[in-house]
DNA sequence: GAATCGATCAACT
DNA sequence: GTTGATCGATTCG
């Protein structure tokens, strides 16, 4: 396993998705490159969280890439929009962690385009990043973010001056999961979803230098 | 037909 | 600025 790949396993998940936060994630289209800080994210844990799409062992080809090598990508749509996870732990571990905000910090004028907006409500949440990314399909799915044109940068990170936690976004509350404080955000990032404009750090984004 | 890891717009403070 | 209802694509049972 490259040492790329081994970034995504042998740890817990939620520790990986707190390293995750700082990391400039980026995607090259036909339509140009775009990038961004990484300020939001989501760890589901596979067979024993309720909300995951592997819960209880579930396991489809819709979901196969999840049960992938660690750093794969899984590409799913809910509504009329797409999201990914960086697939995590081992082949046949169906872990993984959702991408769920970026702060832009390349191709501005693409995502606007895309986004039809500006600002925080370019990519402050999973849908948001998706279109914002250009994903309009699954081509990705199950490709090694190593390799693939969607991929993180594992090199450097910025890091938060805090970490944020709490419950995930959009889960169903009435699963034994429902409520676990596994989604992780950097303090007071103005990108993060539902981040409140007076809990907004406007000067260094809860950056730490 | 039910369920789903969301975004938007209208209505209100 | 914030809250709450509505829209909606695809997959699975």
């Amino acid at each position: 396993m490259s040492p790329y790949q081994a970034f995504f396993t042998n740890r817990p998940t939620e520790e990986i998705a707190k390293d995750l936060l700082g990391r400039e994630l980026s995607y090259q289209s036909s339509a140009g490159r775009v990038a961004g800080l990484i300020v939001e994210t989501e760890a589901y844990l596979g067979e024993q969280d309720s909300a995951s799409h592997a819960y209880n062992g579930r396991r489809t080809n819709y979901s196969e890439a999840l049960y992938g090598a660690p750093g794969t990508i899984y590409v799913y749509q809910i509504r009329a929009h797409y999201c990914f996870d960086a697939v995590v732990q081992d082949q046949e571990e169906p872990q993984g962690i959702l991408i769920r905000a970026l702060e832009p910090t390349e191709g501005l004028e693409l995502m606007e385009e895309r986004r039809h907006q500006v600002g925080v409500n370019l990519t402050n949440g999973p849908g948001k990043v998706g279109q914002a990314l250009g994903l309009v399909d699954r081509h990705l799915d199950g490709q090694p973010l190593e390799t693939a044109p969607l991929s993180i940068d594992l090199t450097k990170r910025r890091a938060p001056q805090s970490i944020g936690v709490s419950s995930r976004v959009g889960v169903n509350q009435r699963g034994s999961h429902g409520n676990a404080p596994l989604r992780f955000f950097v303090d007071h990032n103005p990108y993060v979803s539902k981040m409140l404009k007076r809990d907004s750090d406007l000067v260094n984004h809860g950056w730490g230098d």
